[in-house]
DNA sequence: GTGAAAGCGCTAACAC
DNA sequence: GTGTTAGCGCTTTCAC
């Protein structure tokens, strides 16, 4: 029982056994143990036998630094989200994760704070873990991310965006297109006069892309050009109350709002309960996001509801193949988005 | 400008420069190139300059896995949430990160989707990045997770509640004094019959002690016991219509609801509003949770407000001291709570 | 199918 | 202050 340990070097928390306490007491050499570790298949299933047994009577348990190091990858996958506090994207990466379970695959997230520079800083730090695959959010990155990622020699994902020209894949859908449909879907409903709700454009470009998409589509569908209004700071109820308030002052024939974010659809929800505003039948209110109150409201709120989970998945499976040494065909992959019409439209 | 790169085994991605590569620029070994970077004072400006310049020339990024392994230790955190969906856990893990910024620390972020299985599995996996603390969410843990995390010799934060013996260090508010002041706040306010709508309670089981604390604080006040609704499935708005229409079913007397989640309480109120029940005057709401809508909600909603980045705050400083070697003082740290009156009560 | 031996890139005594 | 010298615990040729 005594001295199993070999350690030279004195080590805080050391009592931990390593892979040759494990050899030791299967008899074979440290090779073997990879091997049966790695690739169970190529060992001989006597041995194997053993060595499970060894590996359970030791709690034995194989120090990831050491098995990164010596072969220059670790099963660590690196993924940077704009915001943990936004659910679209914990959504995704939950997805991602149960997707990904059993694989031995771990994530390490990091949070760019939609900032350009925190984003470069975060995929310069996580590869210096040596992740297997990379996953990024969004299409645009600084110049010095892009030509990172392109020359680190792993899968790299961008999310949540589609692009011609992908560093390497990207899982998502179209934030213009979002725009169009939407104006589509108030056309229908005999909308007369167009409006926009936004949080956070300037930093979350997929916002801006929506009323870029919704500001084109309804110029072309003959609309006068949509009143838009901006909001400070996050997406808020609050801010979608005020949002409304500055509409309606600055023309009080909209009847037709696209609010980027269902939280501050609800806001202006409730601003218009305030001033008796009749929903659907004055005012036309359509959000993006279809959260968890989102069928509950009331009325029942109309909004686009983006592939969040499906963009995990979806991620998850590309790189399963990939990791597995399936080809590395990149491209841009389209999940589309539907619109959930309900009572506020 | 020849081979300057020394590998001997072929790697992937073998492009990278190493610490010998800056030492031989630098004119120096690689010891003083460590120290250069760990410790820059210890080295003479002159030798530090020209180590800085060599690093930017080669663009060195040391490899953390070697780093990790040699001192058996990593600027690594392990923090295990139950949910990345749940916005409170995101707000103290974002808060934080925050305060953790610039330290070099680097956070890896698990979900253990409220299971005590998955907690162990995930607390083993983080231990074999030989992390430098670990932070877990509640105080309670299977016996394994237990004694593995007493073992391992790294500092570990509990969080979100509070607890006479935790494993080492917890920060939190008592969950169950959140039950008593809400009574009290409704007893204030002369609501004569009292209830509970919460979700999740059998995984989630702080949502079970403030219903606990609630229930008791009630009897003690004199109250009837309160109608307690569990709604199935996750805290939702959907769910807090249903769960208000049953409550109402069960005793149309009840004059006044805690609701576990300020979500919750907004479907409830969408429900009110469909019954044509005047908030307060008929029944008054109370949420958990302060969400970004309710100060905009139509009443707008009393809640109680966790601490939810002062947590993240607060474990921030007591790993940034612990970490640069302050004395090991566990124990409870009480973070409160406060109670936002609102249009709702 | 298994073992021996040589690293992976860095840190940490210890000597100078 | 700085260099020398052993490792850290694992993976991976290459023999056998």
């Amino acid at each position: 029982m005594a001295e199993q340990q070999s350690t030279k070097r004195d080590r805080a928390g050391t009592a931990r056994s390593r892979m040759a306490d494990v050899a030791r007491l299967a008899g074979v050499s440290t090779s073997t143990v990879s091997r049966a570790i790695r690739q169970p298949d190529i060992v001989s299933p006597a041995v194997r036998n053993r060595i499970e047994e060894a590996i359970g009577r030791l709690s034995y348990r194989p120090n990831l630094m050491a098995g990164a190091l010596a072969s220059a990858r670790s099963m660590t996958i690196g993924v940077i989200i704009p915001s943990l506090i936004n659910s679209f994207f914990a959504a995704t990466v939950e997805a991602m994760e149960e997707e990904l379970a059993g694989s031995g695959y771990q994530l390490m997230l990091g949070n760019s704070n939609y900032s350009e520079e925190v984003e470069q800083q975060l995929v310069a730090s996580f590869l210096a873990w040596s992740p297997a695959a990379m996953v990024v959010t969004g299409r645009r990155h600084s110049r010095d991310t892009v030509r990172t990622l392109m020359d680190c020699g792993i899968p790299v994902i961008e999310m949540w965006e589609l692009s011609d020209q992908p560093i390497d894949t990207i899982v998502g859908f179209s934030h213009r297109a979002v725009g169009h449909l939407v104006v589509r879907h108030f056309s229908e409903r005999k909308a007369r006069r167009l409006g926009f709700i936004g949080a956070f454009m300037d930093k979350d470009y997929r916002t801006a892309d929506r009323r870029a998409g919704f500001v084109e589509a309804a110029l072309q569908a003959g609309y006068e050009a949509p009143v838009v209004i901006g909001i400070p700071g996050r997406a808020s109820a609050v801010g979608g109350s005020l949002g409304l308030a500055e509409m309606l002052s600055i023309d009080p024939e909209v009847d037709a709002v696209f609010c980027s974010n269902d939280i501050i659809a609800l806001g202006a929800m409730f601003e218009a309960q305030r001033r008796q505003i009749a929903i659907p039948g004055q005012l036309k209110i359509c959000g993006f996001g279809d959260l968890e109150f989102s069928a509950a409201s009331e009325p029942s709120l109309t909004t686009v509801r983006p592939p969040r989970r499906e963009i995990g998945v979806q991620i998850a499976r590309l790189l399963r193949a990939r990791l597995d040494g399936a080809p590395d065909r990149g491209g841009s992959h389209d999940l589309g988005f539907d619109i959930v019409a309900r009572g506020s439209t």
